[in-house]
DNA sequence: TTGTAAGCGTTATCAA
DNA sequence: TTGATAACGCTTACAA
């Protein structure tokens, strides 16, 4: 490992000299500068980063903490906050809870469990002397990540930052439901059930709110019997498919794209044909939702837009000297409709 | 933040006799070992980890460089390596190349490219004195990662070192070919089509050599007019569909999922009817493979298999005083075929 | 059992 | 324009 010190050695400077041209400063004079960036360049030196951090103050490194890297909706966030970081200079460090691997759905609801492993790579991230970090959740909830008193910017992406000092950046479920009801609506359908998720779950609340409103806005009666409930897989939509349809309805909004299947599944095994005799839109935009038969009208999560508006949020918050003082704020990310072929103009 | 000193002057102690005590020394008293682990516990100390990096030679961390943590196999790879590290007390640091956001599909043929962001990369993991490195390829091909001279452990993870001086691990395309087509010809098929990907790709060349070897041990002609190329997307599959349905076969292997599904879709549109007319075989598992109608016989790239033998692969080279006098060597990660609904017997 | 002091590779301050 | 030196927070050899 080369160092500053080898290098002013092998100019013949000394190691402030060298440094400062490193850093650009402006007190020394071009032939000594032309003879030790030579030297740098053909020696590969690179600073040790450590050593660099030691001494600064700021390292422009920014803490990425995700709770599971394997759930579809976390690398394209990551990647994207990874992109704008890099776009401004910032490098990352990435820490992978791995909550469901680790402990599947158990931890949901076991608030020490997400304790016991965030509080210490929080710590961590701040021994490191990280500028900002980013929590990444898998499903979109009211989470402790921050104290009250936490001295570093933060940010909660697809998830709410239960301390109101820090932002949150989800999507905009509330719509997104009231969209793909809308649309369903101007399709001519006006009995549209509701595959939803599990009950108690943002997700589901804010959509179905979603689909009540764009309801009340055509004057069309909400009527609870047409909600079911699942539990986000596919199963639970093949086993609700069945209810559903007794209840005479035109169209099945699915609060996910693993139930629409499910649901598909059902219908096909009936001899009832989605985009014909029943029609579906979905949410999420899997791929399945491309592939499955009729390709799937489904809601789009703009994964990549969460992950560049939460990097772009936190750079904001360390510019801004008084962050601090700031209240917090819940940026919205629009869904969109992306519309493919199981819903029928009726 | 809170620093080694600090707690030294709380407990009436000096820093060497608090360093002492986190790192286990024994010989420190067992009433002050109590009186500063309490203040330890109380304020929350973590120690810095620049000044710790700098001091000690060894940084117990593992650097992953990533081609692209988008792609479908990635974070699964990635997933798996951090579990084993962090079960071994390893950090891992994350380096996302984002090949494919950058470039696209350009840089693939182009070394130049990618030697222009991987050399700055491996620069900065050398400067964080980094123990080993993990390369995780996008897809398997022979790469120019590490130079000959590299001093620290390396492996490559889906693709192969160019160096022989590293290992690499990657998936048993030939075996999984092989098997494959084993499994068809069980079923009755010894007319089996080809739908393969790109020609020049080293996934497509093993995979094809394993169904030349299955066939030859039923003593099977091989027939080149069987195998039809693609691109790996669904269209592709679309596209050769028709020419691999009129030279007369029963089955057909395709060497990715999303040209199956391309596949499903031309039958689909012809009347041809999967699992009966004609049998699939497919290729990665991908969640599609489970949606698609009929469910899609493939074959399971086992990606976090992979990850925990890169991750055990270099932990091996680090214990290893004598890795750079061992010989490389390629270990193969078996794939593990599916069975569902896509294959008739005949 | 505890403390002193050197050193890791930088950057920043100040003097030459 | 250049260089000596202190400091960042820690570990470790050695002295007390």
């Amino acid at each position: 490992m080369i160092t500053l010190k080898q290098i002013a050695q092998m100019c013949g400077v000394s190691i402030s000299t060298v440094s400062n041209i490193i850093n650009g400063k402006s007190n020394v004079s071009e032939a000594t500068k032309l003879r030790v960036l030579e030297v740098i360049e053909r020696t590969g030196y690179k600073p040790n980063y450590f050593a660099q951090g030691m001494r600064k103050q700021k390292t422009r490194i920014i803490g990425i903490i995700v709770e599971d890297l394997d759930l579809f909706s976390t690398a394209p966030i990551v990647g994207a906050i990874m992109a704008y970081c890099e776009n401004q200079n910032y490098r990352t460090i990435l820490i992978n809870l791995r909550l469901y691997s680790k402990w599947q759905d158990t931890w949901y609801n076991d608030e020490q469990k997400l304790q016991s492993v965030l509080q210490p790579s929080i710590k961590e991230l701040v021994s490191i002397k990280v500028d900002g970090i980013i929590y990444v959740a898998g499903h979109c909830r009211v989470i402790n990540c921050f104290p009250d008193d936490f001295k570093i910017p933060a940010a909660v992406a697809y998830g709410i930052s239960k301390s109101p000092r820090f932002s949150s950046i989800v999507i905009d479920d509330e719509k997104g439901g009231y969209d793909a009801t809308k649309y369903l609506i101007s399709m001519g359908h006006r009995k549209i059930g509701v595959m939803a998720g599990t009950p108690d779950n943002l997700h589901t609340m804010k959509r179905l709110m979603g689909y009540q409103k764009a309801l009340f806005e055509e004057q069309i009666l909400f009527n609870p019997d047409l909600i079911r409930y699942g539990d986000w897989m596919s199963e639970s939509g093949f086993r609700e498919a069945g209810n559903l349809i007794k209840e005479d309805i035109t169209a099945i909004l699915c609060l996910n794209d693993l139930m629409a299947a499910g649901v598909y599944n059902y219908f096909y095994e009936h001899g009832i044909e989605v985009g014909n005799d029943i029609s579906l839109v979905g949410y999420d935009n899997k791929e399945i939702s491309e592939y499955i038969r009729p390709a799937l009208t489904t809601n789009e999560i703009q994964l990549k837009e969460i992950g560049a508006e939460s990097a772009k949020m936190i750079m904001n918050m360390m510019e801004d000297d008084c962050w601090e003082c700031s209240t917090n704020n819940v940026i919205k990310v629009p869904c969109r409709l992306v519309i493919r072929d199981s819903v029928k103009k009726i």
